[in-house]
DNA sequence: CTGTTAGCGCTTTCAC
DNA sequence: GTGAAAGCGCTAACAG
């Protein structure tokens, strides 16, 4: 068995009280010569607090959770290591949850973490969420009182901490690049259209378009789901439209894209330049080195922790939105327009 | 406050082991009735268990802890998306800690995991572990009484359940694939010697050597790290041996190879045939896809959990090697040997 | 059939 | 300065 605050006590002859209090940084007004007979015991005794007692007692556990679709995803696995890294740093332990976007799964976690005594939870929603699903997630975890951060993926009216990317300013980076290129008819592959991080890119997308007096063309847009597939298939659609360009919503629809453009038989970055988002390891290693928008996900993850945990300790976290500035990183599949 | 059986006791009258018993569908001789208008009011009052509560006296929390490296790394990914999946299927949780292969974190992290009262542990021992090191770690586990499992990475004499790939196999495939296709003169691009995984897949790149009776030649073995880096020196090494084809120990180090060797003027399999180890997603991809051993890495994390429970459930888990088979996938990175 | 009681390991108030 | 006692929310002997 292992060794508890009784076992302690009974070996140096002193209270529980007394023992807890020393152990636990507490003892004001116990003699040096007491604490250190309570320390050495415990060392030698080699004493470790049972943690779920403590949590009983303090309603504490140090525990986060973290609920997103699916680690295996490089966007998450990338959020994951960020936030378990700052979990570590401030001695705290996560829970993962996957989802695999399904929104009951979304409530059933919460409330198993819930029931588990987490102290916090971060949350990205998972993608089969309406507005209404998704708010009675949020609200689930309101009326559990338990403090919550949105990473990555927002919901309209939600009144909570959230930390994401300026994707609106992503999505004008990457099409003012290919305008200042010299490209005119711009395609893309957008993302689930019920996520705001979509949106906002389509957004960045026409505002640029406006600054260079080009109509914005509904028929450019070809409406994916941020998979390779939709790359695939959106590369299809778009080489018919006789775009110079394309914007991929992620770099892995990116990929969808380029490798079917080169089965059409068009170069990249000569028929048709290719920029992508996310910025995601591999791009880096393509044949064609990808042009991406990066999202710093890892140090995201770190500061939904810090949000999280401030949050914890001061009750409940602030609604405010803490937006990460994108960053282009230029390669080799863009390049000048010519003519044709 | 959340709802307690006390709640319940009071609103219904009955006392709190009557409502305990009926709500763990423990309550044999207790009538129809009676249960009824518990079950009815923990519903009503939207009863769910303290699971610390219920952790402290049951001294089972229903939670594993997994140890690994690092979540963002793509095999770690998997591994994690398999644990945390079967875990949810047998309604369990799961407490992710990334070591980044440092063994005073393997140490840490099962302490912490300990305190926490977690059920067992899914170790894959830190890169940095020594054989005595490993053992530490080992005998740590042991010394709580915490169950465990061990995944990918083995140490020779533990006794206990290890749950991995079949490495030595998976080296001859990869092997006797190029033989089979003419090549003579194959280099390899080689994991840290420490890991047995690594040191296995050599074995078997031997064996399938010997068969076709070759000499084993260490001069075309290029010690690395399994990761890109390697690759992009083990193949400016290589290059200068004459190999034909590469065998690179895993599929991130085939990359650096890959994108040396074009670098180099070298294509792929034109010059030089290309092997990688791991099958990972993104080895499709590539403009030459490359061919690859695959891994069942998901399926070793859903094995990994189910020995571990029934270890759990048992009282310790049974001292037993599984290894899957890996299974090799051929795409156009390989192709027969040509006379220069 | 159901309730009383003890106790899991710990913290914390209050009293001496 | 230190200890007794209560209690966190729950389970499980043991009575009756």
């Amino acid at each position: 068995m292992r060794t508890t605050i009784k076992d302690i006590a009974r070996y140096t002859g002193f209270s529980v009280t007394t023992i807890s209090l020393v152990l636990n940084g507490k003892a004001k007004k116990i003699p040096k010569q007491t604490k250190d007979v309570i320390l050495e015991a415990a060392d030698r005794l080699n004493y470790h607090p049972n943690q779920v007692a403590v949590g009983l007692v303090k309603k504490r556990t140090n525990t986060i959770g973290l609920i997103i679709s699916d680690v295996s995803n490089v966007f998450f696995s990338n959020l994951a290591k960020g936030v378990e890294d700052e979990c570590r740093r401030q001695d705290w332990n996560l829970i993962l949850c996957n989802t695999n976007d399904k929104h009951s799964r979304d409530i059933s976690y919460i409330q198993v973490l819930a029931d588990k005594g987490v102290d916090g939870i971060l949350f990205c929603m998972a993608l089969d969420s309406s507005k209404k699903k998704g708010m009675e997630s949020i609200g689930l975890m309101e009326k559990l009182k338990i403090p919550f951060v949105m990473i990555d993926r927002f919901l309209e009216g939600a009144r909570c901490c959230f930390v994401s990317l300026n994707h609106e300013l992503g999505g004008y980076m990457a099409t003012e690049h290919l305008l200042k290129l010299g490209h005119r008819r711009i395609g893309c592959v957008t993302g689930p259209d019920v996520l705001e991080d979509s949106m906002a890119r389509l957004t960045g997308y026409k505002k640029a378009l406006a600054e260079y007096e080009i109509d914005f063309e509904p028929s450019l847009l070809y409406h994916g789901n941020y998979d390779r597939e939709s790359g695939i298939n959106g590369a299809d659609y778009l080489v018919d439209k006789d775009v110079s360009a394309i914007f991929a919503f992620n770099d892995m629809c990116a990929y969808g894209v380029y490798n079917r453009l080169k089965r059409l038989g068009k170069s990249v970055p000569e028929d048709i330049s290719l920029v992508g988002y996310d910025n995601i390891f591999f791009s880096e290693i393509l044949d064609v080195p990808l042009t991406s928008v990066e999202q710093p996900v890892y140090e995201m993850g770190v500061e939904a922790v810090k949000q999280l945990i401030d949050g914890i300790n001061s009750g409940n976290c602030a609604e405010k939105s803490i937006l990460f500035q994108p960053r282009l990183i230029v390669r080799e599949s863009t390049s000048e327009y010519k003519e044709r």
